[in-house]
This record gives C-alpha cells, structure tokens and sequence, in this order.
DNA sequence: CTGATTGCAAACGGTTTGCAGGCTT
DNA sequence: AAGCCTGCAAACCGTTTGCAATCAG
C-alpha cells in the first residue's frame, strides 16, 4: 500500500487531474525543498528521479499546483515563477543586494489594515510584509558590493 | 533662466553623472508618469518627445537612476524593472487577477516589526505591505476570471 | 580632446507554445 | 478508445550587451 503515493493520488482527484509520474515526482521533490526554489533548480533536482523529464513539463506543472491551489505561488506580482513551500503563515526578508529571501513566522510581525475600508472596494484576501534590508552574508561581505545602491546618502532629490 | 532643468541638473552633478538630453526627458517622464510604469510604458512615452531614444536608453538609465537614488525601485525582489513614482511612504494593494498594483498611504497600515531581533543579524532597511486580494473591477467583472486561483476551495492538502 | 553616452542589433535568460507520440482513465 | 500529458524544439518577451558614432565636460 503506497504512503505518500496514496496522499498524492487522493490530491489529485480531489481536483480532478490525471495522476502521472512526473506529477507525482515533481509534487514530492517541491514538497523536499526549502525556500523559494526556481523552476530550473526544481527541474535539476527532478531529473535525479527522472533524468529525461522536461523543463516544459515542470512548468506546466507548478501552474497546474498553483492553479488548482496544491501549491501557492508568492508575491503575486513577483515576475519569476516561484512558490511558497513554507506552509505557515509568514512573512519574508529579503536581501537588497543578493536579493536573497529568507521567513519570518507571522506571529513574529505584527501587521494592522483599517477595518475592511481599504480603497475601492478592494477584497482583501490576505497580507503579505516585505523587511528589506542586508543579510548577514552581506553585511560581512563588506561594502564593496553594489556601491552605488547602498551608499547613498540624498534619497530624495532636495527640490 | 531654466526652472526644472537647473533642478535636474543639479540632481546630476551632485551625483557626478552627465547630463544628457535624453536624460532630462526620462527623468520628466516619469515624474510625470503615476503608479508603476514598464520600461517599455516609459519608453512610449519618451517617444513622443524624442521619437528616436531607444528602449536600451530607457533601462540604461533608469538603473543609473535607481543605483544612484533618484528614484526607488518597488519589491526588490521583483522580477521586472519597476519603479516608484511616489514620494511618500506607502504600501501596495495586489489584485491577484489582473495583477495591477494600488498604493496605499503608510499611515493607513500598521506595522510592528520585533526590536532590531530579527533573526540571523538582518540590518533592516524599510519595509512594504502588499496586501493581495481582489480590486474592485476585478469583483465587478464577475467570476469568470482565472476561475481555478480564486475558486479553490481547498488551499492545503488535507494529509 | 577624452571619455561617457547613445542607438542599433544581436545575445540572453526565463517562460510559453505547437506538435507528434505515449500514457491515464 | 479518447483525450490528456510528455518531451522536444521553436517562439517569445523583457532585459542586457557589444559596438561604432556622437556628445558632454
């Protein structure tokens, strides 16, 4: 009797999709990862289970998750295709010069919107805070990165 | 005796760039521009003032801009060269339909982060909100939509 | 006059698409 | 058996780069 197999099986036609073996590695190497992966380093580590599956095909497929709400896609506006493998609720820092992103747990920011009178008639569905500063990793790495970003000192035109 | 264009020049030598021409109309076009404009939106724009600037012009020197503080990229981690066209500290609203984007004055939000404790030695910048839910067109327009995102029902595989 | 800046066109990286063959239901 | 799914290769889109001609300091 399949463990995780039966789990995945039962995801699927819960939704209504056809249950494949990429689909079933793909799901369960994403679920592996930590972090925000990449479409390529998800396909990378797939092909160590199936050498000869396609980027195509794991494309296809994390749409497929995220559209059909198996996986959630981060920051909505986010240009690249990546996706939350953290299930909690949180929140994100991210590094503004190696842009890397790290979580917060939630609990650990404490976030306030007016009372369901944002402008417009927006509908709120949920929240997301960004902490943009330096990693630790950068900071250490000294100031010779980036110069230009991080040392400057007029923000704002003084007009 | 030039009003803005001694403003900009000064914003130019005091950051130890050229002033060009094409420059000076960038930099107008986009204080001129609301919201989140594309490089390509900009470029379009810029054309009807100088027909032949090329598009390269345009990225060139809205990253001399942002690297010099003229003006601030949004969410670093972004994929798409985005700037922001507005001053004041703000929050966005993220339609995760048509993906537009809506500021929101800071003061309308609150946020508390942890005192300078965040983990692993992040030096915190700034921070930005984006609060993702469904504008108002988006609710008039109806349903029918990206019918999968929204309709889900079961966001997390029960296991 | 010298080096920075421009416009062009080609390269690039990530993502999407069309299609023929194979697999799930 | 019917249709969805896969892998491939080509297309695509936004962005970057190399280069020769031009411009600012």
């Amino acid at each position: 009797m399949p463990t995780s197999s039966a789990h995945f099986r039962r995801l699927c036609t819960e939704r209504g999709i056809a249950v494949t073996h990429q689909r079933q590695v793909l799901y369960e190497t994403m679920r592996e990862m930590k972090g925000h992966p990449s479409p390529e380093e998800v396909h990378e580590r797939m092909r160590t289970t199936i050498p000869s599956v396609s980027l195509a095909t794991v494309y296809k497929n994390i749409h497929l998750f995220v559209a059909s709400g198996v996986f959630r896609q981060m920051s909505v506006h986010h240009g690249t295709l990546r996706v939350e493998m953290n299930r909690e609720e949180h929140h994100h820092m991210v590094c503004s010069i190696c842009r890397s992103i790290t979580d917060v747990e939630a609990s650990e920011i404490d976030v306030r919107l007016p009372e369901n009178r944002l402008p417009g008639g927006f509908r709120v569905e949920r929240c997301s805070v960004d902490i943009i500063g330096v990693c630790a990793a950068c900071q250490a790495a000294g100031k010779n990165t980036m110069p230009a970003q991080t040392t400057v000192t007029e923000l704002r035109p003084s007009h």
